[in-house]
DNA sequence: CCAGACGTTGTT
DNA sequence: GTCTGG
DNA sequence: CCAGACGTTGTT
DNA sequence: GTCTGG
């Protein structure tokens, strides 16, 4: 699955510049090492010809919620249930996004002991998550934008320590993914596949990854592997 | 029909 | 809002 | 995802 | 054990 991850790109402009987006719409943008649950993050979609990039909380709220409650509990989205949930139905249809990462964390071993995995690229490329968005309003005049992570089958990489993960998406597969108008599901559905082996290595890191506490570059120091 | 849920994940 | 369970 | 709380009452 | 908060 995918329950905690990072964005470390030290500058907005870097960022801005990967995902073609203007700088001034990653205002108040840090790099961030341990984003977790209910945590402002982003969102990319697609504007036109262009994209844009927003805020946006993680963790799915439904326009009909009473309450954020259930926002933790939403911050995946099953491939298998997209079209079926109706938790997830409408945003398939009307409400794909970007989410952007450079990793993500799972974790092994007994839960007295659990031990981070960083999942990342090799070569430090920016991820893709497949996302879907929603707007939900606490109260009168307040509008809060939220979102999932949709999940998939664990490729033969991560599948060594969990069997699900996040949908990574490149190049064209994302431009599919957001393009507004598009409604063959099925087409859409093709694009939610596990991603190629080699494209994500697993780092042991520092279990200070475990509290959502820490948010600096010392929770992806790399740890000896104690198999 | 109305009431109530609406979700994903995984360890000893 | 919409689906499921009773 | 993991960590940490898990409760009620009412006074400054 | 289970729910909530981050």
């Amino acid at each position: 699955m995918c329950g905690r991850f990072t964005l470390t790109r030290q500058e907005a402009i870097e960022l801005a510049d990967e995902l073609g987006v203007p700088v001034e719409s990653l205002a108040d943008y840090r790099p961030r090492y341990n984003i977790a649950p209910t945590d402002q993050h982003w969102v990319v979609r697609k504007k036109y010809e262009d994209r844009e990039v927003l805020p946006a909380l993680w963790g799915l709220i439904n326009s009909w919620a009473k309450d954020r409650k259930r926002a933790a509990a939403q911050i995946n989205a099953r491939v298998e249930t997209l079209d079926t949930r109706s938790a997830f139905k409408e945003a398939f249809r009307k409400r794909r996004c970007l989410v952007p990462a450079d990793g993500f964390f799972e974790w092994i071993g007994p839960k007295s002991a659990r031990r981070p995995i960083w999942f990342h690229n090799p070569d430090g490329r920016l991820l893709m998550f497949a996302g879907l968005y929603e707007y939900w309003q606490p109260e009168p005049d307040i509008w809060e934008r939220t979102f999932t992570i949709v999940t998939t089958d664990a490729n033969k990489t991560v599948a060594e320590v969990h069997d699900r993960m996040p949908v990574i998406l490149t190049g064209e597969q994302a431009e599919a993914w957001m393009y507004q108008d598009e409604t063959d599901l099925e087409k859409l559905r093709k694009l939610l596949v596990p991603s190629a082996e080699d494209d994500l290595v697993g780092t042991p890191v520092s279990d200070r990854a475990n509290s959502v506490k820490n948010d600096d570059p010392s929770v992806l120091v790399e740890v000896p592997t104690l198999l």
